[in-house]
DNA sequence: AATGTACTCTATCAATTTGATAGACTTAAT
DNA sequence: ATTAAGTCTATCAAATTGATAGAGTACATT
């Protein structure tokens, strides 16, 4: 499950991605539109700083603002710094590995092979899609329907 | 993640595939097997048969037996039951689906989309492997292992 | 019918995690 | 100097997780 600290997370940088090189946003304001609360905000949006996600700007004219392009963003990292690693076992974590208590050979536990091909398919996901290829998706998905003939499905 | 729920109840599972139709097995004897707490054990086996995936005898001779074919019990199913939806998102579960509160407009919302991709990999994977096809595959790298030429990498 | 075995059910608990809030502090622009 | 805005640390309540306890019920065997 995603927690809503990454949910917050990848809202907040959406409209950074979408509004980017238009100078820094307000805490207040992305809290604002995203209705999140803006002190739980403040926390995450600096957690994500920390890992180089965002840079912000302190004082009158200040804000937040992407510290990489959105098409250098991945999904994938910035779950992984709110909500830890992606894979389902620890076993299977490659940003996190941890060996199981008392699996006798993890070479061949049926269990973790199968968690295996889970994180895997999970990570290839969430690795190769960036802010960027999300907000064109997004948009390409906002124009059809608006210009999509009425009474379809 | 797992939880320790969901993994204690497949290694019990597996133990149940791997010995069927050999009669119950008790929860004590899966318990030891597998190192889990036995009173543990007890609430998570209870659960499963509830929802037909065990069965049980009481009294003497009595214990724990599948419920169906190992090949007829998918890993999807298991992990359902105990820790509930596969899917990220509440709004992108098959099972369990349930609205964003706050989404304007779900057809057009990027997290949803990807996060709808992450859910759908992940189902392809559970509902499609049974209890069977892991024991399959345990047995065939387990015979791969003690049949190798040593010194391999 | 009595006994013992083994699953069943309900309650409870401690520890951890999650989501959220509060307030004092620092930096920068005007 | 004043005001705007991010930074940092502490704290909290609620929910979830992992685990334990004990009384109850069903069944087989003698």
């Amino acid at each position: 499950m995603l927690s809503k600290k990454a949910k917050y997370a990848l809202q907040a940088l959406l409209i950074l991605a979408k509004e980017y090189e238009q100078g820094p946003i307000l805490i207040s304001n992305l809290a604002q539109r995203e209705r999140i609360p803006r002190k739980f905000l403040e926390l995450i949006l600096l957690e994500l700083k920390k890992h180089g996600i965002l840079q912000s700007k302190k004082g009158k004219g200040g804000g937040y603002f992407l510290g990489k392009s959105p098409n250098a963003i991945y999904l994938g990292h910035v779950i992984r710094i709110l909500d830890g690693p992606l894979a389902p076992l620890p076993c299977v974590s490659q940003t996190a590995y941890m060996k199981c208590e008392e699996c006798q050979d993890e070479k061949t536990c049926g269990i973790r092979m199968v968690m295996k091909e889970v994180r895997d398919a999970t990570a290839r996901i969430l690795d190769s899609t960036s802010l960027a290829d999300m907000l064109k998706r997004v948009e390409r998905l906002t124009k059809q329907q608006t210009t999509a003939p009425p009474h379809r499905r």
